[in-house]
DNA sequence: AAGTGGTCTAGACCACCAT
DNA sequence: TGGTGGTCTAGACCACTTT
């Protein structure tokens, strides 16, 4: 594990480089999802800087969502819950205040293959790397909604294809199986008309309108390791943003 | 004018009190959109706190987007500007760093009726309420790339329909004309099929894919203001946005 | 009671900008 | 040179949680 100090002669503020240190920490599994870090009081003695300083740093990282904090309790790892944001893009069934259901997945392949170049390029490879190829469908209360294309970078992900994927969600498994928590993503959203084995997937005629998602999600580190493409029911899908 | 005082009594802490104090002049027009506010000394001062607790509502206010600062140079309102971020979503013959050019508009229709059940829920209005309504096509390089419906308050917005609105922007009439600033929105988007009226508008085949937009914009003060629908050309369109 | 984070103060020093 | 915001300190007091 490397460790970094604190610098008092860089040009950088103090703070930044203890919001710098524990990430480096979290990325380091010192401190992992859900964990308690050090106190205020701690951190200041351990980084030898005034607590002021430890709090404008736990500001940022708070605001950057990869801390939490609550009064009396302590700070901790924030466990980012991408199934949540995910679902409540689609209004499938959905009433007002329901509680969101996991949706279910029915794998239709999974095998590796070599890298085509689009892929390779989001996901800083070779072309031609191991790459772990899925498809899957995804329903909601036994009804398909979206047809998703999964590209995983395979040396990260060895051994994914063997396990029963059935109801779990992928994310839990990237980071409990192969220590690799998602952070964040980005997403690039396009209308799109079925094809048809997609309009056959998702049960709807040729040519309807659907969604296509494309997301790039990252590590900590900022790291690209899954690519994945979704094609959602175009009656079902309502994505909601605000801006500023 | 109402003026907010500090209240030193108040369970709410005090930057927060400052928060709402300072937003209140911007919405009362004491500040407007690019004007300097008072320095952190004065400020301070003014509100009978200490410069710390300014600094804090002042960091807050920045982080809502609306106040910006400059070391040397002070605090400012910030002017928001949707056409940067919505002419992003497009590509439509945009290439890596090409400069962003403003899309033009050519108006098929603006009248006045009364308002839609829908419409006037979102804007908070009676059903039956004066609505401005516009309908416009809206163009790159001469090629049009999308449709729009507009819906306004009419009371808020008369006269709006007399103006040459050629190669303008809306929003910062909005702003200058009617005293009505937009600063922040939420938007909807579904995939859709182009309908005979929209392909024949936007150039392209019947049933070939569109993006369907809806977006509600609001003031300061979150009073809805403004709908519209927009229909953009599928193959123009891709929309990105990053996930925490 | 002890420990946590949340608020608030009063100051110091610095980097930057205008004049 | 004087005014601005940006960083950093050392402390006080409070609200909340756990033991």
């Amino acid at each position: 594990m490397t460790v970094k100090y604190i610098d008092f002669s860089d040009e950088k503020p103090l703070y930044a480089q203890v919001v710098e240190a524990i990430k480096q920490k979290i990325s380091d599994n010192y401190w992992t999802l859900g964990m308690m870090i050090s106190s205020e009081n701690e951190l200041a003695k351990e980084f030898d800087v005034s607590v002021g300083t430890i709090k404008k740093a736990l500001s940022v990282l708070v605001q950057e969502g990869i801390l939490y904090r609550r009064q009396g309790r302590g700070t901790f790892v924030a466990s980012p819950d991408f199934s949540k944001s995910f679902s409540r893009f689609f209004r499938y069934g959905q009433f007002k205040g329901e509680a969101s259901e996991v949706p279910g997945s029915q794998f239709l392949s999974a095998e590796v293959i070599p890298a085509p170049t689009e892929i390779a390029a989001a996901l800083q490879l070779v072309a031609g790397d191991d790459i772990l190829f899925m498809k899957r469908v995804r329903t909601l209360q036994e009804i398909p909604f979206c047809v998703e294309e999964i590209y995983l970078p395979y040396s990260r992900f060895k051994g994914l294809e063997n396990l029963d994927l059935g109801k779990k969600l992928l994310y839990p498994i990237y980071n409990q199986n192969f220590s690799t928590p998602i952070f964040w993503a980005e997403e690039f959203l396009q209308p799109d008309t079925a094809t048809g084995e997609v309009a056959d997937l998702l049960n709807i005629p040729m040519n309807s309108p659907v969604m296509c998602v494309e997301r790039i999600a990252y590590t900590y580190e900022d790291i690209p390791v899954e690519w994945r493409r979704s094609m959602g029911r175009g009656d079902s899908f309502r994505y909601h943003i605000v801006i500023r």
